[in-house]
DNA sequence: CCTTGCAGCTACAACGTTTTCGTGTTGATA
DNA sequence: TATCAACACGAAAACGTTGTAGCTGCAAGG
């Protein structure tokens, strides 16, 4: 087991200073031909790498990105993931990945751990918990000590930042146009409670659209899941619910605002003997491996979750190496929605 | 924005050395109380955390983790990231991710990326373009520099180091009896190229099943996959080997080597017309999200991958911290899996 | 009165870098 | 010969922290 060698120890092996040594290394002008080649040749030879926490010590900067998401066994999560790794490491960034489980007590302690110097910036899709403490204080102590946050997704609009979402209303409004336009008449949506910004605002969505089209909205079709904070094992409770919506309401259509809710639904509302999309069509959000592999394959949104990704680093990379320019001046980007039609519903959009 | 203090600033405000603050706060015994509260008081106003970065220097360690695995959005790789994370935070360790995407550079490159000292140790699932091209120099280089590793379900025989394991034969071997227990008369498998060597071992479980059971082993029953490194857009090919597979197998019962198969398979023998679990039983490998919600649902084998993470930080924290006792002396601990029974075979298991 | 001990504090080195500011040697120029 | 620039290198500080060793003043013991 041979050390990492240091600038010291080749400097003393080559009986030169360090300053040349480290200036050799980064080819100064300085220093003499022979010296560089000489330096290089051993610090090839020993595989020299010079020791990152020194770097970022000196630096004060740790080229380390801070991500905190409620959830990592979710796909919608770790494709944002892999768009941020992908846009970070391009720029010689690191990731590291903290975990709240959707608790607001994990999500603070997460914050604190990589706030004392070991990261440059944080990208955070905030904890339900939070969202429903309405505490917020670890954002805007993090963002006063001077280390910026992007917000993805699960944003909050008291806190200045750069932030990253997709038009949850307009989305939802065009999934709840195109159940209309295939027929549907009588339509629910299954959505979490009002405290999740996503889940408002898409149910804001489907009720405009309803009111566009002259449609009576009737509050017993909004079904409001309130999942306590983890999504582990709720499923028979998600069950239970679901069942007695559909005991409650006769609809053809559905849109939900995950594809877990959808699927869900969907056994449900086959246990019940309804026949999708011929009974019932279905739309979800979030286009993950679920609704692709479901049967029958799920018509649903996609958030294009990579992409958010990869707009977040970039956000956080650009102020963090572009600082006080432009300061002050938090950006907002909507990242596009698609519609991926599948088996669940009947009308085709040809039109992308 | 105010900065966050630092000892000498504290140290300056008070009119102490920067010595004393730091015993102060460390409540060394050197310090008088007088001195000590007065500190301890000050800190607490400016809300002052120790640098983990000057730490980590002084130290020579950075309580950080490395993990590299092939892909995140994988079920399977992030319930073992979940299951490292809640062990390593518990310890008070950071996990920093890399993705290798499958690719022997990108591993390469990871790898060296946080070998500078950035972390501690490493815990890795080897990509499938290294177990192809059997090029294993950057994780004994490595090891090599004093930085630990351990490895996880696709581990390398020859690399000395600590492993996580599931016990791939035997498991598999439970499964396909399980199969003939349900009444198969002609089981198949589908798997990966040799190189993965999760797969090849899968496959011996399987032949060693059928030998035992004297049945006569048909190589055309057995597919392997060569899913090229990546698993995104493949969906249309693997369907297409499935596909020629079930018109050149006439099988009842079918193991395979993950979820997407299974489920991709079914699919398949939907279109030919054949029903599931009558005409077809199946069984995957690796309980996620899909088998869960699939229609009908799948009987896997879970391979608790929380678990597999939790033991693989657990085993490199405990080499971390106890260094060089039990030297060389590597571990290779093999987690036990479970058969869940759901609706793609017939027979029940009383027994857990 | 001189030592010894101790409490309470400070100075300094060290971790590995980079960078600024020397400093000595050369060769050319006035 | 004195001056000066160019060249090649070294010393030292700095980033923030901790641990060791050293320093001061005071009280107790001989």
């Amino acid at each position: 087991m041979k050390q990492k060698p240091t600038l010291k120890v080749i400097a003393k092996e080559l009986d030169v200073s360090v300053s040349t040594v480290s200036k050799a290394l980064r080819d100064s002008k300085e220093i003499g031909e022979e010296t560089k080649k000489k330096v290089k040749a051993f610090a090839k030879l020993y595989n020299y790498r010079p020791n990152n926490i020194a770097l970022s010590l000196k630096n004060k900067k740790t080229k380390t990105l801070g991500v905190i998401i409620p959830e990592i066994v979710h796909h919608f999560f770790t494709t944002v993931i892999s768009g941020i790794e992908h846009y970070a490491n391009d720029k010689g960034y690191n990731v590291i990945v903290g975990l709240s489980n959707e608790s607001f007590k994990k999500e603070v302690i997460n914050l604190e751990m990589l706030a004392n110097g070991s990261i440059d910036g944080f990208i955070i899709s905030v904890a339900k918990e939070t969202l429903s403490f309405k505490d917020f204080h670890h954002f805007s102590e993090t963002i006063d000590q001077g280390i910026p946050i992007v917000m993805f997704d699960r944003v909050i609009d008291d806190i200045e930042c750069d932030k990253v979402i997709v038009d949850d209303v307009k989305t939802s409004e065009k999934a709840v146009q195109k159940l209309i336009d295939g027929g549907c008449k009588n339509i629910g949506i299954i959505s979490t409670k009002d405290y999740v910004n996503v889940g408002r605002l898409r149910t804001e969505g489907y009720k405009n659209t309803l009111n566009a089209n002259h449609i009576k909205i009737q509050n017993s079709r909004i079904l409001k899941i309130d999942d306590k904070f983890n999504s582990d094992d709720n499923l028979e409770f998600l069950e239970e619910q679901i069942y007695t919506y559909f005991e409650e309401n006769e609809v053809d259509g559905l849109f939900t605002v995950n594809e877990l809710y959808a699927i869900t639904a969907m056994k449900v509302a086959r246990q019940k003997g309804l026949t999708i999309p011929d009974d019932l069509q279905v739309i979800g959000f979030t286009d993950g491996v679920l609704s692709r592999h479901a049967y029958p394959s799920l018509t649903t949104i996609s958030q294009h979750g990579f992409e958010m990704g990869e707009e977040s680093a970039k956000l956080l990379i650009d102020r963090l190496e572009n600082p006080n320019e432009e300061e002050e001046l938090f950006k907002t980007i909507v990242v596009k929605t698609d519609i991926i039609d599948r088996e669940t519903t009947k009308l085709r959009n040809p039109k992308k």
